[in-house]
DNA sequence: TATTGTTATACTCTATAACTATA
DNA sequence: TATAGTTATAGAGTATAACAATA
């Protein structure tokens, strides 16, 4: 773990230290941010909200404790989610065919829908965040991003497949 | 803005769509919380107080409001913020030359030698975000991520050379 | 006895609006 | 009259702990 540069750079407004991390961390915020917007200009929802019709649509009918468990989105707060979901017609609470505590949660018709407009909008923060790179640039950018994620998902415990955003923060170990 | 890639693409758990703002968004939520952890492990210090810490040092004796305005945090919050890193004895508010109801906030020597240490832990989190990178690779990224960065200050009202986590967001249009 | 969904309570963070002392 | 800093109050979001129904 060798420091890649000097320890205190200076810091003038309008510029950002050379650092990937520094430039990670404020881009995705940004992005993340779009992102929300987009998402409430288009489908009003929340990214929360389209992580969890994201979740459905791939794995649905499962128990509000499994879903939450995927997002980490803890029991009771899966409660206000999916009753919000369920309010816009999004989402169903059918019973479970194992467990009569549980429900299965699934997807309407209309939820199907609505996450099918959700990803265009998506997609337009995608093509507009990607903006100013040449094709072949954003490709590169695509597989560097890539290595990052994928030695993540090896080495620490990450969340599968998930929206950042809509995931909560792991624990602190608060020392 | 066209649609770089179909609408509706499945996710599987493991895996993430191939989309730059998808990454960014989540790896820049990784990274940020890495970056949280080591400045709290290092020298018990929040995102926003390093980014205080950062601009008093590069801009320092400033009132309360204009560094406020920098870091898009509003004056209500500026209070408890210096109140808390003069409280540890790393910033210092001083009588302003000019303007006797503000204060001149700005570093001391110990905010200084803090602010280092805390640009060292920093600088650890950058080395191991890119541990799973070679140099090459790393120097291309940083380029790339620069040339995104650079092309958003130019667009909108983006903060200046301040890390996110510690800008706060922008308004909501609330339609 | 353990678990699913739910609720109740407290706590943290933030926003809004006042207040004081200076300008 | 406006501004810098501060404080008070209320609201949103979350965590912790309990609860009823079922396993």
């Amino acid at each position: 773990m060798t420091t890649p540069r000097p320890p205190h750079p200076p810091v003038r407004p309008g510029e950002l230290p050379p650092s990937v991390a520094f430039l990670l961390s404020r881009l995705g915020y940004e992005v993340s941010r779009d992102m929300g917007r987009a998402l409430h200009d288009a489908v009003d929802l929340e990214l929360r909200q389209f992580g969890l019709l994201r979740l459905l649509a791939d794995a649905g009918g499962r128990s509000q404790r499994a879903l939450g468990e995927t997002l980490r989105i803890p029991p009771n707060r899966m409660v206000a989610l999916v009753d919000d979901l369920e309010g816009k017609g999004l989402v169903e609470r059918r019973i479970h065919p194992d467990d009569r505590r549980a429900y299965a949660v699934s997807l309407t018709e209309a939820g199907s829908a609505t996450l099918a407009r959700a990803y265009q909008a998506a997609f337009a923060v995608e093509a507009d965040t990607c903006g100013p790179l040449e094709p072949a640039e954003r490709t590169r950018l695509l597989d560097l991003l890539g290595k990052l994620a994928t030695a993540r998902m090896e080495r620490d415990d990450a969340v599968p497949g998930v929206h950042p955003g809509l995931v909560e923060p792991e624990p602190e170990p608060e020392s």
